[in-house]
DNA sequence: TCTGGGGTCCTTGTGCGT
DNA sequence: TCTGACGCACAAGGACCC
């Protein structure tokens, strides 16, 4: 399997119930309860902690928003198990979960806090195990190899040991997975949720990983799956037993090599600790589809504050982007987008919101949207005088008030 | 009854220069 | 001068992930 070093110990760790168990340290008095969290944050969630002065823990349970009677748009980011019993989950919009579960409740989304516990945990583990490769707000992969007592026990030594540091620091839990490789040690970090660590060794593929579901290897979604299942292939096992000239005949020549690689659990890719982002990108969904004509001037701001946010996310993370693209979701789900690259990297509102209103003007139009969006692409650094929004006498008088379409 | 937001990567098509 | 092969850049769409 990694023949070139069969010591090779990959960790994946992966915060169990993230979302849902940040909310339940911050209010301990949902603990047990259907909770759901999603939606935008409303005026009353503010006014609610701003009651009790911040102090959360001591809200009455009557004074929470309750599903029942939810109007309006919106998905559940996550749900607590006891609101899973009742059917609802991620992705399912909030009007449909309330007529499921109507006495769950509502809490909105607070990504500011979630990453808050992120950077203390991902702290935590950098303390112990320096190679750490951030995965997104609650997971990660470390290689344990090179760390002092990485090897114990396959690696449930250390395993356990950043467990229990992560839990005495957050009060949060975590699954493990430890591993030759990051594509074996991400399922084997699903096998004991929650709070589980499991070791999978080179010899134990077949026995561990061949009789799971195919979607089960990170890559392969349900198009993925659908069309590996339509060739009557539904296991890992299953996909290791096809003739890669097979494979690469009928999912092309990246995937298919890479389809039988996942299923025989070869994979070398490093646990990298530092990368670029490719772009940076704002959208939003209406509360309300909107007409390109008759809502034209509502439009035209979200499109300005768009292209504002976009503009101050660049600024803050120190990037300009060349490719500057828009995308727009119809009121049938249909997505478009369009993008073009410019000479000279741009970062400041009102140059991008030019560029993107070029774009806007190639799609149709006829539509009623339900979403708009503003991304920048092919980033660089810019040199250190560029770093300072440019500022354009030129267009100091007309900055965001050129024609929408 | 619907279906968020912020990303990365891959595939396909096309235009263009050699 | 025309044609095909090839590499490259770019654009658009889509799959997938958290």
């Amino acid at each position: 399997m990694t023949a070139a070093d069969p010591s090779r110990r990959i960790a994946h760790l992966d915060m169990d119930a993230f979302y849902a168990s940040v909310e339940l340290l911050r209010y301990p008095q949902l603990a047990g309860l259907p909770v759901v969290i999603g939606g935008r944050r409303r005026a009353e969630d503010d006014a609610l902690a701003a009651a009790f002065d911040g102090r959360l823990a001591e809200i009455p349970l009557d004074r929470f928003a309750r599903l029942q009677g939810y109007v309006g748009r919106g998905v559940i980011t996550t749900a607590t198990y006891a609101a899973r019993a009742f059917g609802v989950g991620s992705a399912m919009g909030l009007m449909k979960a309330a007529r499921l579960c109507p006495q769950a409740i509502l809490l909105p989304v607070d990504f500011a806090e979630y990453r808050r516990y992120s950077r203390r945990f991902k702290e935590v583990i950098l303390s112990i195990a320096p190679v750490m490769e951030d995965r997104g707000v609650d997971e990660v992969y470390i290689d344990f190899t090179h760390v002092p007592g990485g090897q114990r026990e396959g690696g449930r030594v250390l395993a356990r040991l950043l467990q229990r540091s992560i839990l005495e620091a957050t009060g949060l839990s975590c699954s493990i997975g430890v591993a030759p490789n990051k594509l074996l040690a991400k399922m084997a970090s699903e096998f004991h949720k929650p709070g589980g660590i499991s070791i999978v060794q080179p010899e134990e593929l077949q026995a561990l990983v061949w009789p799971l579901a195919c979607r089960k290897i990170n890559g392969i979604g349900p198009k993925a799956d659908a069309k590996l299942g339509a060739h009557g292939i539904r296991t890992i096992g299953e996909l290791a037993a096809c003739p890669r000239d097979w494979l690469v005949a009928h999912f092309g020549k990246s995937t298919g090599p890479w389809l039988h690689e996942a299923a025989w659990g070869r994979d070398e890719r490093p646990v990298v600790t530092h990368s670029e982002p490719v772009s940076v990108s704002r959208e939003t969904t209406f509360e309300r589809d909107l007409h390109a004509v008759h809502d034209r001037a509502e439009l035209g701001r979200i499109f300005t504050a768009l292209c504002q946010r976009v503009a101050e996310d660049l600024q803050r993370k120190g990037y300009m982007g060349r490719t500057i693209g828009i995308k727009v979701r119809y009121d049938d789900f249909k997505t478009a987008t369009r993008d073009q690259t410019v000479a000279e990297p741009l970062h400041d509102a009102a140059a991008i919101r030019r560029v993107a209103g070029q774009c806007l003007k190639r799609v149709p139009l006829d539509k009623r949207l339900r979403l708009l969006g503003v991304r920048v692409g092919a980033l660089v650094k810019p040199q250190p005088e560029a770093v300072a929004p440019a500022h354009h006498p030129a267009e100091a008088a007309d900055p965001y008030t050129a024609p929408l379409f």
